[in-house]
DNA sequence: AGCCTAACGGCACTCAGTGCCGCTAGCAAG
DNA sequence: CTTGCTAGCGGCACTGAGTGCCGTTAGGCT
């Protein structure tokens, strides 16, 4: 632990590039598992870069600071956001879209458990981890927020930008609790079918302008025993 | 601009805690009056400590951190909010309760209009300003989240935590929209008026478990005439 | 094989934040 | 008025994050 652990020579790997997406992970790997040792403060900068076999200055070059370390692939993420919105049928429900989009984030939670379930402690313990994991999700709420505006305004609704802002608040934090409660579980359960019920109950509070497609309408004849009337209105109400 | 403008010799004006509020206020004052003046990055501690009279150890003795004297009076709305909370009427719509803590938020900014104009372009301009400001309204979130989950639990909800996330999450992005929007116009106009507006709209999102009140049910005779039906009905419904 | 680009490491610097300590203003007791 | 104690304050020194600069050289390209 006093000795430095050099992983390895690492001569020049960022010159293809890759070359540098691997020594960028092996930095924020590294990274990770440094500060579940040894803790976030007490792990320096020159500690995880001597883990990964480069120098200080090279961490830099790689990542603008110490905490964009714990979220490297958030920049990707949003890209394949905004891809998704870009490509998305005009036709779907825009909410509904959102919410698939924001789904991208949960699969890359899950598709390395490891950093995940570290990285969760982290943000529960360390202040300032937790702030910065607070504004990496204010960036995708902001995505969110400028697809919902630009779709709302196309149905044209007056306040399409405070509806866009909410709606997009209320997706991201329903995504962030299950998110958490998914991890404070150590990764275990079905993340997405309780996404999809977390996402329903958003979806349900903030359809199209009003509530209309809340309405349900019967048809019955009036020699329909009570019984039946209730039952019938009831399946569809609660189904 | 090079020379130090030490205002006063300030010989422990921290002794009594009026005291300690004054130079507290002096310090914040100073700050974001270099900050508008020079910018954010380019204003040191010193500097602030020097314009307010005191030494750079003293700064660090009144706030944690350089981005904290930006927010300065935090602390305090949160403290007014959890009091809120605790007189408020348990038979109060909880929702409509939460959104008139946030109210403070808005107060608290109109108080001093002219340091919430000149912290709004540093938001608007420093990214880690910005960042800050956004880990603070999470904390405001979270008090809020806090409140609506023991509310939503006496009414025996199943998804409590869910619910007042998602719930808080927009209460607070609605809160937010209204401020910025108010703040980009100058501090110009209602903002009490425009907040009640945007909170109405969350408030009908977030009504009691499900949609219940959202139905309506029509008792009509089959002799009744198309037309008739169709304005009862939409009577009802748009009204 | 040789050039040439750019990745890398290292140095030096600024500034945020912290522990430590000596100083003294201001209050209390005699 | 004097003495003693307390605590706010300033200053010093240190660590660590982040940045500009530059010499070196690995490695791709011709």
């Amino acid at each position: 632990m006093t000795d430095s652990p050099r992983r390895a020579p690492a001569t020049r790997v960022g010159a293809t590039p890759a070359g540098r997406r691997q020594l960028r992970r092996a930095l924020a790997s590294a990274a990770v598992d440094l500060f579940a040792a040894n803790g976030y403060e007490a792990t320096t900068v020159d500690d995880i870069a001597a883990a990964a076999g480069v120098g200080r200055r090279t961490f830099f070059r790689y990542f603008d600071a110490k905490d964009d370390v714990l979220f490297a692939n958030h920049d990707e993420i949003v890209a394949e956001m905004e891809e998704e919105f870009a490509a998305a049928d005009p036709a779907r429900d825009p909410v509904e879209v959102a919410c698939a989009a924001v789904g991208l984030v949960l699969d890359s939670y899950a598709d390395d458990l490891d950093v995940s379930l570290k990285r969760f402690a982290l943000t529960r313990t360390v202040p300032s981890v937790r702030d910065k994991e607070v504004a990496t999700v204010d960036r995708y709420q902001r995505v969110l927020a400028r697809y919902l505006q630009g779709r709302f305004e196309e149905q044209g609704d007056e306040t399409a930008s405070l509806r866009a802002a909410v709606a997009a608040a209320a997706i991201a934090a329903a995504n962030n609790h299950v998110l958490r409660r998914w991890l404070r579980a150590g990764g275990t359960g079905d993340i997405k079918a309780a996404a999809a019920e977390a996402f329903a109950l958003v979806a349900d509070a903030f359809r199209a302008p009003g509530r209309d497609e809340a309405t349900v309408v019967a048809v019955l004849t009036t020699a329909t025993p009570l019984h039946e009337v209730v039952a019938q209105v009831g399946a569809v109400l609660r189904g």
